[in-house]
RNA sequence: CGGGCUGUAGCGCAGCUUGGUAGCGCACCUGCUUUGGGAGCAGGGGGUCGCCAGUUCAAAUCUGGCCAGCCCGACCA
């Protein structure tokens, strides 16, 4: 390509609505543009670095036996009000009608669609399948944001297995899970698997891939000695056993005048310290109030609590539904006496006495709470948010949590899906079985931004090569016959090479050159002028390092095509 | 959905308080000079001032409504 005929349009200055740096290096360097909240165009530079993360997941997906298709994005809501998730999606789903005021739903996933057309499977001999695509998603985020990373249509690899019997989904699963680190290891990504939470698609295993970056919207617990790793909407730590006194026969109830928070009562004159109160949060789950306990200085993990007890709709209780419920407000409430309600404790909790709590009367306390003596605690369960530092689950040693980007997910599904849309198939013995599933994702245009977030510099991007837009860019300093001529010689053989190159063959200064390449960032940049020309040299300049090297004229398209080679 | 903020040329912004023919920088076009890290001079092109209504002789500016975008929170494969 010849950068003077090409549609860069790469900017100066940043864009002000972009807060996240792969937003603001992927517009100004020319890669995005918005088209409104959540939706961007691909300009030809990013379309190029997206093709190529597209095919190193086909050859990987390919690899272990995948089958690529392409399915509708168009899908009858029918299909999914049978799988019953036209409900749990909520709002997040774009709907429309058809002119026959058909209602008809935009696909932000593909496990109702694949499982349609895998009904067609009649015989375990048929099994296992791979199937595959890539495509794009719809999915009507409340709140798009930082650029590629969150948006409303995206393209995604999916993937989906059936086989006859457990056994063959772990073994699915174990061939994605391979496979899924070929392919972030190939983008460039270091993405590390970590134990997470189901959430809307149900099933069991859920292993998400997740690259460390502060503008990652996920918050990871991990071990640096025994590389235990969670996301902390599941994340677990031990919990120093706790020595309490046996403390009183009954609760007392105290006067705690104006004190409304954990802190307050923490510093009060007869209270006590966080580690030693209950904390009572009300929620609306599903309708049905719930009491949730944890410890006064545990703060809750809302997955886990959904998780927990499958909730789909679930929200905080508003101030007047507490105040009906147990008659006080929030900064008074506690769980003693309290019968008729489901009430859920974290594990912390357990066995814990002498404990201070409120007494459902503003300005009043409860001391002496033996937490299983006093409360008719429904269901134990682990619901508080790790925090770093804490004594890792698998091996004691303090945690790191750190933000991540969710760069892929992988599924086990199991039959929920072939189920409730009738995908069986016969086993040896004759009998219809329901196929075990697993679902696997990696969103494309999320990575090329992971990859901009861990590769980039104060210049601009530092794309790795294999997924980097041009390989190589000869940049022309002076566009005289000669200089022109042996820059043409080299961009000609790199081309005929099969070096992926763009030659600079602008009316520009070489300083807006040097810097459009850096912004851009093509990994390699041959710089070819009259002043190297007339000693027969020129140089060649490794983005990633900033390393600048002379070489001469005759040698440099071999020794790059090597270095290019041995990168791809 | 709650809170905060912003819509004026391709990009970044001023003008709005106090109504009176829409400006600056960068980018763009032409010419000359320049040419190894975002050049200089001269000349030039480009705007439904987010949209609709209202007030007024007159609205980018005042009033009302709506729309869009960003940030924080809620929410979220």
């Amino acid at each position: 390509m010849r950068w003077s005929k090409a549609f860069i349009p790469t900017l100066r200055d940043d864009p002000t609505d972009a807060e996240a740096v792969s937003h603001k290096l992927l517009v100004r360097a020319a890669f995005i543009r918005q088209l409104m909240a959540g939706v961007y165009t691909l300009l030809p530079l990013a379309y190029r670095s997206r093709r190529k993360i597209r095919r190193i997941i086909e050859e990987e997906m390919d690899a272990i036996g995948g089958q690529e298709f392409l399915f509708p994005s168009l899908h009858p809501a029918e299909i999914w009000r049978k799988s019953g998730r036209l409900e749990i999606m909520g709002d997040e789903m774009f709907r429309l009608f058809d002119r026959k005021s058909g209602e008809v739903v935009l696909g932000m996933t593909h496990e109702e669609i694949f499982t349609t057309i895998a009904t067609e499977l009649t015989s375990y001999k048929q099994l296992p399948q791979i199937w595959y695509q890539i495509h794009s998603k719809f999915r009507d985020e409340p709140r798009p944001k930082s650029g590629l990373l969150r948006v409303r249509e995206f393209t995604m690899k999916d993937s989906y297995t059936f086989d006859i019997d457990q056994e063959g989904l772990d073994r699915a699963f174990d061939a994605h899970y391979a496979a899924y680190k070929r392919i972030f290891e190939r983008i460039g990504l270091d993405a590390i698997p970590v134990e997470a939470s189901s959430g809307a698609m149900g099933g069991s295993g859920s292993v998400e891939f997740m690259v460390g970056s502060s503008a990652g919207e996920d918050l990871v617990a991990h071990c640096p000695n025994c590389d235990y790793a969670a996301n902390v909407e599941r994340a677990d730590t031990r919990v120093p056993a706790a020595v309490d006194e046996q403390g009183l026969e009954h609760p007392e109830k105290f006067a705690t005048p104006g004190v409304r928070t954990i802190d307050d009562l923490a510093s009060f004159d007869g209270g006590a310290a966080g580690d030693r109160q209950i904390k009572t949060l009300v929620y609306v789950l599903d309708g049905e109030t719930a009491l949730v306990l944890l410890r006064g200085d545990h703060a809750l993990q809302e997955q886990k609590l959904q998780d927990e007890t499958g909730a789909i709709e679930f929200r905080p209780a508003h101030p007047e539904e507490i105040k009906a419920l147990l008659g006080a407000d929030a900064g008074s409430l506690g769980a003693v006496d309290v019968s008729d309600v489901t009430i859920i404790a974290d594990t912390a909790l357990r066995g814990r006495t002498n404990m201070t709590t409120g007494a459902n009367e503003n300005d009043f306390h409860l001391r002496g709470v033996n937490v299983e003596r006093d409360i008719q605690v429904g269901s134990w369960a682990s619901l508080r948010e790790v925090k770093a530092g804490e004594p890792c689950i698998a091996c004691g040693e303090p945690i790191d949590v750190f933000g991540a980007i969710e760069c892929g997910h992988i599924f086990k599904l199991g039959t929920k899906y072939s189920e409730s849309l009738g995908a069986m198939v016969l086993d040896q013995n004759g009998k219809s079985r329901p196929i075990y599933m697993g679902s696997y994702g990696i969103g494309l245009e999320r990575n090329l931004a992971a990859v901009v977030e861990t590769h980039h510099d104060e210049k601009g991007i530092a794309w790795p090569v294999a997924v980097a837009p041009y390989e190589v860019v000869v940049t022309v300093l002076k566009l005289d016959e000669e200089t022109l001529g042996a820059a043409d010689g080299v961009y000609e053989q790199l081309q005929s090479a099969g070096i992926e190159t763009i030659i600079d063959d602008r009316k520009e200064r070489p300083g807006v050159k040097f810097n459009d390449a850096e912004l851009i960032g093509v990994p390699y940049r041959i710089t070819i002028g009259p002043r190297g020309l007339a000693d027969g040299v020129v140089e060649v300049n490794t983005r990633g390092t900033g390393d600048t090297e002379t070489m001469s004229l005759a040698d440099v398209v071999a020794a790059v095509v090597e270095r290019v080679e041995a990168a791809r």
